[in-house]
DNA sequence: GATGAATGAGACTTCATTCAT
DNA sequence: GATGAATGAAGTCTCATTCAT
């Protein structure tokens, strides 16, 4: 509970209390970041975009890293709120009588969270493999509370006979693969192709839904 | 053909006529640009680890950026190389009967590439997003070649009615999401779990199938 | 005298009308001045220390070297406080029967006053050499008048045949050498040791005397 | 041995192997640093006085601290060099028949000591309150080195009757006050007037050797 | 071919000081 | 009177690259 109070903490307390000139430099750093990479990044060129002065940016943050960290770790938060949630009222767990429409819903909000931070996710991907802390809070906060939410489901809805008896485990990153791999290239690959969601979205759960059925 | 060339030519010309302090140099940046980015490198820390001068980089590569490039390029063409070098005898294209063999054979072969060349992979995806150039040149002579194969693959076995009847991409989006998901859990993020290879790849394709047989 | 009456204004206007957060400004700094010296310390160090806001200490002081000044003067002034005032009623000059006595009483009252100004004497002497106008000001107002008063004193036990007919210079150096090595090692050097101080300066007298007594 | 052999080392090998501009470094720093303090220096002033680049400083000290120190530790070792040197042949230990033998002897020495390196012994005085480990260094290498060698000698005249019967450290005390308060006022507090050397230690170790000479 | 000293631009960060609140 | 956000100059240090040896 405390760790879930911990990203609920980071959530509540982004965004708020900041300066005009703060919010100028959390912008222009999400901004540049995105573009060009974190080391590749000056605190120069970020004060410039802000319009700020360099020094302004270490008085709010210690290091260049602590600008990095209070972009990455509220993206971290929002990146799992819905699961951390929804397990507070836990009768929601399986809200939905057909894994599809658990998926549906799943896929839409998670496609809004990534159109809304697209910039915030991208660094966030990029960064982690360099930085040790922040894959550890990665594993430990996230991907680890992500997947035992879908064990759960997985199994929920194994038991109603809807999904086929393969391991658990080999399900969800199937599941998972199709609809990241779509999510990725629908908004981070090929974002500005002509994209018919509605029908996409409905042919990859149709394939998902197919690849996993109990086989008569 | 000519692009096929450009790429053929850099896999056979690599690693070769490379002296022993050349091939030293590029060993190190490959392992510290894997582990700290290519930007958060510096040439001295090459050099050290390389056990050359700081100068005798820059006698084999004119900059730090040309020394990625020689890192990334052939990378880039070992890749894509079993897909255009069958291009060559064009027969080959349908060499095996049913879609799920081709899946197998390409899965075991590019698994075997992955786990050779894991570091150069890294870097690939991780510079991608931050060089333009780089970017074109995969968008090009990659992701396009591969592109175009894989329609014509899945074309060939929709026509022999092995093959759901659904937009070809969404098809291709499917499978390759499908396989790369494996490929990468199974070797950028949890490599030292404790996998059944045999069984996953098996279990991959079983579900892969089922979402894009055609339905009864 | 008006170079007297400078010094005795900052005696006693000193440590007076000063406000709350003054005194826990210069105590603040008085502390971090003798322990990193005063160009190794920052005003927003002295701040926190002092509990105070970092444009507070330029309301006191109008630059950081103003609140040196303000440390450094008084304790110019205490420092020679004894000799001065003592001038003003020039009977006292030779209060004392023998050159010992006034040693020994010399020697207690610095002394104490050493044991009280630590932090401030230390600050001193470390940034005498660095400030020209700090160090003319010692040399003016206190080595001059100091000086004087035992070229003076010196003279008038020679005088009374209590001590040898060696250049007064000479013998104030060698005085002077003898109790400054005794409570610079004592209070600076070896401060927490166990000492006798009575034993140690009747020891101290005793050789000094020896050494200028007038030989036989 | 091997603490005596460190400062030998430090002794022998520095000043060798020196390039041209580290050299020139070395000589800037030193007088910048004795005029305006460690602190108060910046690296970029020595580069200038130096003649290169501020690249230049860094790729010979690592960092600003490193050139303080490869300015002091040589001078800390030259400091106590005399009487580690003598402790090797012990015989020369007692070489002088009376005490204001090697009083005298051992002023002269250090006397040109102190001409040659008045600027680096200035800026180890002044820096040593501020560095732990130069404190710690100086303690353990220099201070007791030079006390237990003095406290030999000391007992050594006192059993030929020559010294009075006070504690020894008294009488080092006593005696190292008056010389080192003789040579600090000539070389560092008034090196510009006209002094008679000669005569000027004649004095002071008759007074000094009056102060301890066994009493009738 | 190889070296490593030298460079100077620019990186991150600190700092004394100002000023609107 | 007090605050603390803001500043921009300056500080220390790193870096890719060059070049004489």
């Amino acid at each position: 509970m405390t760790e879930q109070n911990d990203m609920l903490d980071i959530l509540l307390n982004s965004e708020e209390k900041l300066t005009e000139k703060q919010k100028r430099i959390l912008e222009a750093a999400l901004e540049i970041f995105a573009e060009k990479g974190f080391s590749a990044t000056s605190t120069s060129e970020i004060a410039k975009k802000a319009g700020v002065a360099e020094g302004t940016i270490f008085r709010h943050y210690k290091t260049k890293k602590d600008l990095l960290l209070s972009i990455v770790a509220p993206t971290m938060a929002k990146l799992i709120a819905p699961f951390i949630i929804r397990d507070i009222n836990k009768v929601l767990n399986t809200k939905y009588e057909r894994y599809e429409d658990f998926l549906k819903a799943m896929i839409l909000n998670r496609q809004a969270f990534l159109k809304e931070n697209m910039a915030a996710f991208r660094i966030l991907i990029q960064e982690i493999p360099f930085h040790p802390e922040m894959k550890e809070q990665f594993k430990e906060h996230v991907a680890s509370k992500v997947y035992e939410r879908f064990t759960h489901l997985v199994e929920f809805y194994k038991d109603k006979g809807q999904i086929i008896d393969l391991p658990t485990e080999a399900v969800i990153r199937f599941t998972a693969s199709s609809v990241f791999g779509f999510l990725l290239i629908r908004h981070l690959f090929l974002p500005e192709a002509d994209w018919d969601d509605e029908k996409e979205i409905e042919m990859t759960i149709r394939m998902v839904m197919n690849g996993i059925r109990v086989e008569e």
